[in-house]
DNA sequence: GAATTGAATCGAAGCGCTTCGAACGTGGTT
DNA sequence: AACCACGTTCGAAGCGCTTCGATTCAATTC
């Protein structure tokens, strides 16, 4: 193994300056920056990540709580996981990989070694458990996610009671009066899944400001459970013409489902949506979606995780805007 | 921050001997170990880990490259990551996050930098570049899948040659005289996908053996592509009454489509699918099926891993054998 | 021309841990 | 009584790096 000692030797200087060369924290001369760099590819040299988290008492690793064994979309997650490691990196640092079902003392463990710097806690809940647990690890926590009690949490999200508004309204403007709100599975809200909550109680609002009849249903995924949940939706006395779909795990059944029914999008229903784009982009019928904007909200804690970590920064907490996209699966009536 | 010197000063012992408590290197009376035990708990000691590292040669750190990006099948993915981070844990090591898409150097800085002690690899394909540059890693590497020329690497997988002999062999001992098998888009035979390739070598040669028509089909994912690879299989000509699938992706649109011609499974066709285990017995019609055991699969890894880093052992190759269940979707004729 | 400044570099003290050899009893052998 | 062996424990030397004065030397100032 090359050493920084090895390589102050081969440059003729000491270990400090090769140190102050790498971190760029004191002013080197030219020359000698260039020697020294020269030596470091010479001789193949990289750093000891021990002996500089030991010695500098910074891990430059960054701990990312993920849920495996979620029953949710595993695709999105991992959109997030990728743009978090890719920031990350981005910012030299790298990414231990901590599973939801481990535990919230993992965290906690992973700190108090200084295995991390910092940890990124992915799939918050409403109510979530490991929420009082991280608020007493020492070092920076980013939130994917808003739990109803996030005092001294930083926490990163999309803005879903906006988005209930937003697609309840674009239905509503369209000149629907009776609108359905399609949801995840009961398990999901009995969770306490803080996002589907929210998005409920922003598309209830809108419809009881616009004083439109609204209904609300839960669906599992499966054939069976999709079909059973669109006579509901489409009973006679409903009159629905509006579709608003928050389950990203049916939208592919129900779509096929319609057209088994020979109904047509938007014709006889119009439906919106919201998931990743490229999801609404290939479905069967292309919808009119508000996107999750997975790299972004990744992105967003990375860079809240690195603001804190240089600056004593306070806690703060991010929405963000929901951006509709239009594929003409809604029409005017 | 409590460190092993004010533990070994709480408890009146040396810093050695907190040491050797811990990592029971050499013998220890019981009272000492008692109340040095005692001392941790009191004053709540975690070892730093970057010391640890530094002082032991050894980061307690293995490094998982996982195609984030992949077209393939996300939830499979992430059972493979969960089974290694699990037993990972187990053996007391954590797991660096490495992603496919940021190239083969990661694994080959991380190692250089001694930031983990092996390294595992998901995914790896027939002809895969980063073989040659995970040979030059120094340090035990593992790949799930299995590269044509694994030379001096260890390699752990499914025996897909023998699953696609045993699907082809169970359709036909049922009597089936002419079957078929719809494979993954042709992207994924372009790319080299190994398992696909050694899945076709070992269906076409049992179907060969027994001098059995057969036909091959690449399905890509969507409801047209699946509708029109069924006009293609089961165009009358064919005669076929037998389908092998080897498509996870397509599964249910398959199932659908096949109940949107009426045809029954098994009493029309007889479908035997490779799909993890609950897939399978979720689908519109459970199917008879090999499992992929990717916590297995996993597991087997990580103890590779561990055995490698333990002693000096040969890096070897381990092909699980498939495991077929039936679950009555394929009938005698 | 002495004093002051500032850029560039060095030396050495740790960071918290593991590990090796040595030391210290204690009990059993001769 | 001297010796050895063994189970326990200690002390100290690193592991490879960062960082904080201290030092040097040339350029500037009065």
């Amino acid at each position: 193994m090359i050493t920084i000692k090895e390589v102050a030797h081969h440059a003729g200087v000491s270990m400090s300056t090769v140190s102050y060369v790498l971190s760029g924290k004191r002013s080197i001369s030219e020359e000698t920056k260039r020697r020294v760099e020269q030596s470091i590819v010479t001789l193949g040299y990289h750093p000891n990540a021990g002996a500089r988290a030991l010695a500098s008492n910074r891990s430059r690793v960054v701990g990312l709580v993920v849920p495996l064994h979620s029953d949710q979309n595993m695709p999105i997650i991992m959109r997030f996981v990728s743009s978090i490691v890719a920031r990350a990196r981005d910012h030299d640092y790298d990414v231990l990989l901590l599973t939801k079902e481990a535990g919230p003392g993992e965290a906690h463990r992973v700190i108090a070694r200084s295995m991390a710097d910092a940890i990124i806690v992915m799939d918050v809940e409403s109510a979530d458990p490991r929420v009082p647990e991280l608020r007493d690890v020492d070092a920076p926590v980013v939130l994917l996610g808003m739990p109803d009690d996030h005092e001294g949490l930083s926490c990163v999200d999309l803005d879903f009671a906006t988005a209930g508004r937003q697609m309840a309204g674009h239905l509503a403007d369209r000149g629907h009066r009776s609108i359905a709100l399609i949801g995840s599975p009961p398990s999901v809200y009995e969770r306490g899944t803080s996002y589907a909550a929210r998005l409920l109680a922003g598309f209830q609002g809108e419809t009881a400001k616009r004083g439109l009849p609204a209904s609300v249903h839960s669906c599992a995924a499966g054939f069976d459970a999709v079909s059973e949940c669109l006579d509901d939706v489409l009973h006679p006395d409903r009159g629905t013409t509006g579709l608003v779909v928050h389950n990203e795990a049916i939208l592919g059944t129900l779509l096929l489902e319609l057209r088994r029914r020979s109904l047509d999008v938007p014709g006889d229903l119009s439906v919106i949506t919201l998931c990743p784009g490229d999801v609404a982009e290939t479905l069967p019928v292309p919808l009119t979606s508000i996107a999750v904007p997975a790299q972004e909200l990744g992105a967003i804690a990375v860079e809240m995780v690195m603001a804190r970590l240089g600056r004593e920064l306070a806690p703060e907490v991010r929405l963000l805007q929901p951006l509709l996209t239009d594929r003409g699966s809604t029409a005017s009536r």
